[in-house]
Formats: structure tokens, sequence, C-alpha cells
DNA sequence: TAGGTTATTGACCATGCAGTCAGACACGGC
DNA sequence: GCCGTGTCTGACTGCATGGTCAATAACCTA
């Protein structure tokens, strides 16, 4: 029997056992993509049986998973405190796409990894599992950043749904051009989407 | 035997069969998926035997490079011509930006079939077989554009990769959007970016 | 209408996949 | 030493996939 959370769920093995084949599985995805992870590759890189995979979840799809939360866990609060720490709303919205990207360069491997399973995971009736309705999430904290700027007076009036997911797509479309070319100057290349985008929210 | 580039090559039936079958490969990934885009489940739908494809086409691989060639051919064209009519390069920029707007609303279905095979389609190395250096062609003309109008001094001084792709990346976000939310207001969406990146480009 | 080319079928193959399972191992308590 | 529970293995199933092929149908020309 497995845990739900995995908190603190199960036995000592149980939860270093779990850690280890979603590790591989992370590994595996960002190694070979999506596509190519199958189970059995999976447990080839973790040097166990495919059979234990099933013993500790219940599927592939429960492995995909957890994956994801383990791999977002975190993400969130670290770019969250970098916005919170800026003073006004012009400086909050620098301090999202630099948050951003720095986390994007410091994490290449995992932010790959999400990529992957983004595009590619998909559920018996062969839709996406993650689609662009459940990445609400993230666009939302972006979209209220935007809000208060207006309020405050300090960002011009825009449709903020559309310049949020200008603002998403500009920042997404880093994590490629960093997997190709990975000596990317991602300051440099932050410091060029702020300027744009001040220029393009600033009243 | 088969022609390559299929323009005019081959007999009438020849022809007439590879652009069926191209159609029903391109109509089961818009329905399906990439993923699902099995060659028995294109076949079905093309109401033919699967060995028909192998006949026609060398391989798989060779169906779906097919399905882009056809699909992509005329896209080009369609979007240069409504660029290099307009006046000044700051309306350029806003033609281009139009122009694909326009373009993607036109052609929802095939621009998804694009995007499921470039998000999907894989060699056997496990590699994306249309990746994000193999898309050059299509950030050049708009760096192109850029150029021009810093060189005319209408825009202001930037780096023109990274607006270029930043350009690129808000144009192609539309896509999910306009899958998931059909009756979108494009015109509206083209008008909200024209007005971002004419504040951000401008000298 | 006969004969050769072109086009098509459906059965077939090897491979890889997710998932199952009976049995074996490890190990602590009795 | 033995038992029971938790853990693990490797062989197995059933299925879908891309691709092959011999037989055959459709067609065109002579």
């Amino acid at each position: 029997m497995q845990s739900d959370t995995a908190k603190e769920g199960g036995t000592f093995i149980e939860r270093a056992r779990r850690a280890q084949i979603v590790a591989a599985a992370s590994e595996t995805i960002a190694a070979e993509g999506f596509a190519r992870a199958s189970l059995t590759r999976i447990a080839a890189r973790a040097q166990i049986s495919k059979g234990v995979i099933f013993y500790h979840f219940g599927s592939k799809d429960e492995l995909v998973r957890a994956v994801v939360v383990e791999t977002y866990t975190g993400a969130g609060t670290e770019i969250a405190k970098a916005v919170e720490a800026a003073p006004d709303h012009g400086a909050r919205l620098a301090a999202y796409i630099r948050g951003n990207l720095v986390f994007l360069a410091d994490h290449r491997t995992e932010v790959q990894v999400l990529n992957e399973i983004f595009t590619s995971f998909r559920g018996e009736d062969g839709r996406l599992a993650y689609d662009e309705s459940q990445l609400e999430s993230v666009v939302a904290p972006l979209e209220a950043v935007l809000r208060a700027g207006q309020e405050a007076g300090e960002l011009r009036a825009f449709d903020r749904r559309v310049m949020a997911r200008t603002i998403r797509a500009a920042i997404d479309a880093v994590t490629p051009q960093l997997n190709l070319q990975p000596d990317l100057d991602v300051g440099a290349y932050a410091d060029e989407l702020v300027d744009t985008f001040t220029r393009a929210t600033c009243a």
C-alpha cells in the first residue's frame, strides 16, 4: 500500500523507493523525452525491476503526476518571494520576469521535464493531461500583479489577460533556447524583457 | 514508385492517393493528437488498407513530413504579402502581427496540426524532428523587419533576437487559447498585441 | 481480348508497451 | 527455527505499433 500525498506516509523504504523512482523517471524524461520514457527504461535507469514501480505506484499515470508534484513544489514560492520583495508595481513586474528567468536558468532540467510532460502527457482520451485550462494557476498571479499596478495608476490600461499571456509566453520561450544554447546570457535576456514590458505596460 | 516533391510526379491516381492520405493524416492528427495518429487510424479514416500508405510513402516519417510541407506551403507568402503592403516599419510590424493572427484564426486546424507535429514528432534518436534550431526560418523574416525599422530610425535599439522571439512567442500563444475558447475575439487580441509591441519597439 | 504494369488488400511479423502475478527474498517477532 | 508481513523479481499477458509481403485486383495498351 502506498500513501497518497507521500509526505510522511509509508515506511522508510517506501518513501526512499518512491523518491528514487520519481527521480529516475524525471531523469529519463529529461534525457530521452517523454515519449521514450517507458516504464522499462525508467526501471532500467533506477536499476530495479519494472514490477516494483507498480508496487509503489498504481500506474504510470500516477508516477508521472508524482513527478509533476515533486518538481512543481517550491517553484511558485521561490518566485513569489522575489516579487513580494519589490517596492512599486513596475518593479514587481520586473521582479516577476527576472525571478522567472533566474529560476529557469537555475533549474533547467526540472523545467525541461515539466515542459515535456505538459506538452506530451495525454490521458486515455488522447487529450493533454495538463492543458491550457489547468495552467490558469500559472497566469493568475501575474494577472494579479498587473491589476494591482493598474489600480495604483502605475500601469496603463490594457487587457490584463492578453498581457499576462504575452509575458508568460515570452518567459516560456526562453526554455527551448536555453536548451539549444546553454551558455545563453540569461541576465541580459532578462534585461531586454524587462525593458520591453516596462515600456509596454507603464502609464 | 513515388515522386519526391510530388508537384507533378506520378500518375493521376498516385497524386490523388497521396493527397487523400495526407489529408487523412492531417485530420487524424487534428482530431486525436499526434500521439494517437497511428497508421492504422489514418488508414481507417481514409478507408483504405494500411499497406497502401507504404506503397505511396516509404514510411510514417515521410508521410508526416509531407503533411508539414503541404500545410506549410502558402502560409509564409500569405503573411509576407500583408507585411510588404505596409508603408513604414512600425506599420510593418503591426501588419506582421495582424497577418499572423488572421492566419491563425482562418486556418486553426492546419496550425493545430503543425503545432502537434512540431511538439510531438520525434526521430529515432528521440529528439524532436522539428526543433527550435530548424524554426530559424520562422524568426528570420521578423528579425529582418525589426532590423529595417531600427536602421530607418523608426524603432529603438533593442536585441532583435530577443524581441523577435518574444513577438513570435506572443503570437504562438494564441493557438492554444483559440483551441480552448473558439469564439475568442482575434481582432481585439491583435489590437492589444500591436499596441503592446508598438510601445515596446518604437523610438 | 491478352499481357504487363500499377495499385491494393489483408494477413502477417517483430518489437515495445503498460500492466499482472506467482513465487522468492529479507527480516523482525515469537 | 519458523512464521508473517513487507518488498522485490522476472517471466508472462494482451495489445498496439510500424512495417512487410505474397496474392490479387484494376487499369492501360497492344
